[in-house]
DNA sequence: TTGAAAGCGCTAACAT
DNA sequence: ATGTTAGCGCTTTCAA
């Protein structure tokens, strides 16, 4: 019955023994008896303690005999000992569901690593039950801090028990200001620099079909594109404001109100919508850019870099969300407290604007 | 000194006391004092051991206790005594580079999550000193075992350090039969299918756009329109295997060849190139399905599904790869250790493939 | 420069 | 039915 032997049930070749699988770890105290020292001394050289001096003979005793037995730290008990762990956790209500979102956990994952920190993530899909468990597996795990995560801009109430925990908000955040630190794209500065890309064309006359969805991006996206008109000196017209489903479909199926309209520029709410507009243009003969001029957002790779002809478009910066989610929890990026802050979606041009040849 | 005040650092206002924030933790022995009894009771109930017979009333007293006390037990604690954590290691390639890669991290974590286990995960970009460190991580948390993953169909070799734990590889396999258990898609029953959509669809001349670029899914695929042809009792024709590299523009670049062949039937070796194929026929006045049947690889949803018209394709089973190999992991699936596991690719109909109209 | 020893929070015999 | 106690592997005073 002693749990010697645990472990070995996958040696492929059962006479044979296993090469250098997982018997029993190795322990410190193991490292200190083979070296001659203690295991606070071998304790010591691991962690290069500064002022600790070691002579060297004896340290290299020590690297000698841990090199060996090919010891590996228990991670647990360091755990154990300190309190906390090397854990940042993300929460996510979405790797799945849309194809970019997995790109925070990208940028949180790095730069976590660079820290020295490991990802435990949990996706949740929307799932209350699940996300209080996952918050709470991780607390017991003693993670350092929790990103809470959810895979398209909007606003979210924090769980109760995600308060007992250090966190940061990435790509949501909390409606009652002060309530939590949070990173999100920065909507309006996005919707700006989308329409500035077609004022650079030399368009003056700019239609924006923007999403009939609710959502912070919807308004936000609206507001730049007004920015940046009256930055321009041209009037806002109502009219050039359509809406549609954000998808494929919905750009198609606004084709034909666009047209009406008479304008040579357009800003989509986001790619798909670009992607289904250009197959509606396509149909009614259109060329694009010479006919009609297009600019997307989110820069889905996907889509917008192979479409004919490539989509400018704007980036949703999904990869710094998640970095800048981790830098924030560490407290090595400012928060301001009483409002999320904003991560730039920077313009991204390719051939669905025409180089403007100034009148 | 004491480290009575770690981790008050960030209270908001400092004058009110946080509420339910990290101050130390409530401990087991502290619930056990609360309740009267000892920690062995306590960790009879937490666990609750079938055995051990405890009051009622105890119980429900420490019950209380817990509760009350807002206990959440310490998962390092449990770990340091059982030797193995709750965690399953996902080490990968890329959840960066491609879109779907990210639903091998779904699957697996759901899978895992079922389970009772959290995912720890390391994106290595394909780095080696990174996938020593992650691997290395991993081990020093004593993960259950790990997953080894690439984000494309490939054979990998597998790193020393990884046989330390308990491992299998998912979209990867070791090119010596026997060395690893590992997860793989049908890449040949996914070509069989593809074709047989072709096949169904009333077609018997078809052509197959392959991938200039070797790798198991050129063959595999290939294959298996071999074996769907043949079944089909139709002489394989190499005239009809035309190869372009595997995007869009080689799709649409391989346009004048396909039309070269007098086929009005094609699968492509994958969604971007029936994508860019799509333009290519476009432009040559064809209309899909009436003049060409399209059948694409991959079922990338933000392609396939939105196409016009919506692309026929075989889907890559990359949330099944990440269960299975979770599954395989913990010993709830079989695993033929001479070979990998096969996952099915399943067909995925919509319109650019017409019914068949017996003739 | 190094060692001894006291825990970190928990589980699992073994007692009672 | 419940309490005592000895660790799990490590860090860290405090002595020597």
């Amino acid at each position: 019955m002693i749990s010697q032997e645990k472990d070995s049930g996958n040696a492929a070749t059962p006479d044979v023994p296993v090469r250098k699988s997982r018997a029993q770890p190795v322990t410190l105290r193991e490292v200190a008896e083979a070296a001659g020292v203690s295991t606070a001394t071998v304790s010591l050289v691991i962690n290069k303690k500064k002022n600790a001096r070691i002579a060297e003979q004896t340290r290299q005793r020590v690297k000698d005999a841990i090199r060996q037995l090919g010891y590996r730290p228990n991670a647990m008990a360091k755990t154990l000992v300190s309190g906390t762990s090397r854990f940042i956790g993300l929460v996510a209500d979405g790797v799945a569901t849309t194809p970019f979102a997995g790109q925070i956990i990208h940028g949180a994952q790095d730069e976590a690593w660079k820290h020295g920190y490991a990802l435990l993530i949990a996706n949740t899909e929307g799932n209350r039950d699940l996300e209080t468990d996952a918050i709470a597996m991780m607390l017991e795990y003693k993670v350092r801090g929790i990103l809470y995560s959810t895979w398209f801009h909007r606003p979210t109430v924090v769980p109760e028990t995600l308060r007992e925990a250090d966190f940061v908000l990435v790509n949501c955040f909390s409606p009652e200001p002060g309530a939590a630190r949070a990173v999100v794209p920065d909507e309006e500065q996005g919707g700006k620099s989308a329409t500035e890309i077609l004022l650079r064309g030399g368009h003056r006359r700019i239609a924006f079909i923007n999403a009939t969805t609710p959502a912070p991006a919807r308004d936000g996206r609206l507001q730049g594109y007004k920015d940046a008109l009256e930055a321009a000196g041209i009037p806002f017209d109502p009219e050039l404001v359509l809406e549609a489903y954000p998808d494929q479909e919905g750009g198609y199926g606004a084709t034909e109100e666009l047209l009406k309209r008479n304008v040579a520029a357009v800003f989509c709410y986001n790619d798909r919508m670009a992607m289904g507009l250009y197959d509606g243009l396509r149909e009614n003969g259109l060329s694009i850019p010479d006919d009609m001029a297009v600019v997307g957002f989110d820069n889905q790779e996907v889509i917008a870099a192979h479409l004919r002809p490539p989509l400018s478009t704007v980036s949703l910066p999904h990869y710094e969300l998640g970095a800048a989610g981790v830098r924030m929890l560490l407290g090595l990026d400012e928060a301001s407290n009483d409002s999320a802050v904003k991560i730039m979606c920077p313009a991204v041009e390719r051939a669905s604007v025409a180089v403007h040849s100034p009148a």
